[in-house]
DNA sequence: CTAATTTCATGACATGAATCATTTAATAAT
DNA sequence: ATTATTAAATGATTCATGTCATGAAATTAG
């Protein structure tokens, strides 16, 4: 598939895909991750060495099982975080927004892609390239000190989710997701998760069938705790879906 | 290369427990991966700040939930993390063995303990406080740096459980969990897995119940795919095992 | 050493959730 | 527009896995 020799993964290294294209927008420098942690007198290499990339809705950014090549930050959009099982099964682990990191789970000694990035809506991000992230991780303790403190809050909550996922049934999830998405995503004006996720999606972030989600949806409006309008979903009891977490 | 095992790890404070037991045999200052991993300056002050403790079997390090105040390395002994669930069922994430550290899932804005550490077996350990630790890492980049590694692995380690708790079967929860054990344990001369694990704490490592683990430990022995005397395990088709792993 | 308690073994049973099948709606392509 | 694809809705059916109940064994206590 992917015959990367360092050569070409000067220019656009990511992936086997169309060819990402380049953006003229780039980031501000002071609104991702990175910039913000970084020392002033880095950013100008971090200018010179950033490249704009523009995802449209359904692009990968990233391949699980694909070499890594670096990592991207969002600067506007939506990622999904997934792995896959088997040629038709998957579970989102993560969705990330404006601001958030991603493909850092390529970091470590294994040089594949552990997962695959998916832009949900038309996004735009700054990728750094591997060596030059690592140049800045031995540059900037600080950045490397929060980087640190990252993984270790996603490691923890991973494991609650995994928790979770041995010990609380489907309807459980599904109410402990819609509590953290709206919690991560905040609502609209109408009290709407500000989040447009399809159904298929939710499914695969809670770990189980569409089917299966589908039906305990609809239970959830039934009795009121949530109500939805197309792909909006409102909490509107969120007592009883941390009722529903308690259970069984 | 770096780092300690994929897996290992867990927090360790200080805890309301009995009140830990002050072992004089302290560590070699060789063997841990802080110790390996620091400038050798910092040794001095590593073995000043250190304190030794022993703990029983089935005597708790750290407890999910408690404060956070430092971090555990196994000198000798075999320690699970394990996080409960309501208050009769837990998954445990992790055995840690020697050589490993403990409790850094402590690490991180919130300051309790998200999981428990206990005792396999009868253990030694190397405690570090967490202001002392945190000294370290400020003073080591590579210590700091090695750790950034070993997160990013037990993160990738973490999600690939989670998957596999999603979309696999107990079956090949449980055939997975045996060939990792073989292989992070190794095999004594008889060629069973060194290690000596309930079938109530395998269940819970495979997220399952007793009941359902003992059944299919049994069809493995009547397929010829493992073979039990006692609480020791050996694994006899492996590529049997691995075909679980698939299907479903 | 004997009793008491905990852990282990095992069958019977219930049920949650996945799978399958089919219909309808929505989105994208030509 | 019209067709083609993909996603959503929904009932019927199966099956894997958890729950319950009970007895044996093993460990701990007295």
């Amino acid at each position: 598939m992917l015959l990367c020799e360092p050569v070409c993964c000067y220019f656009a290294t990511a992936n086997t895909q169309p060819a990402m294209k380049l953006n003229k927008k780039n980031c501000d420098l002071k609104s991702c991750s990175m910039c913000r942690q970084c020392q002033p007198d880095w950013l100008p290499a971090l200018d010179t060495n950033r490249k704009s990339f523009h995802f449209k809705k359904g692009e990968q950014l990233f391949t699980e099982g694909e070499k890594v090549t670096g990592m991207y930050f969002i600067n506007k959009g939506l990622v999904k975080v997934h792995k896959r099982w088997g040629n038709d099964k998957e579970l989102i682990l993560r969705i990330a927004k404006d601001g958030d990191i991603v493909g850092h789970r390529g970091l470590g000694d294994d040089e594949f892609y552990p997962v695959s990035g998916t832009a949900m809506e038309p996004t735009d991000v700054c990728y750094i390239d591997l060596s030059f992230f690592n140049s800045t991780l031995r540059t900037n303790p600080d950045f490397q000190y929060n980087l640190l403190m990252f993984f270790a809050a996603e490691l923890k909550e991973s494991e609650k989710r995994m928790r979770n996922l041995a010990h609380m049934n489907v309807k459980g999830r599904i109410a402990n997701a819609l509590l953290y998405l709206e919690k991560k995503f905040g609502k609209d004006k109408d009290g709407y998760i500000h989040l447009s996720i399809s159904r298929q999606d939710l499914a695969s972030y809670t770990g189980t069938t569409y089917e299966s989600l589908f039906r305990i949806m609809n239970e959830l409006v039934a009795e009121n705790a949530i109500s939805t309008d197309g792909k909006k979903t409102q909490i509107v009891n969120a007592t009883l879906l941390h009722e529903y977490m308690e259970q069984n």
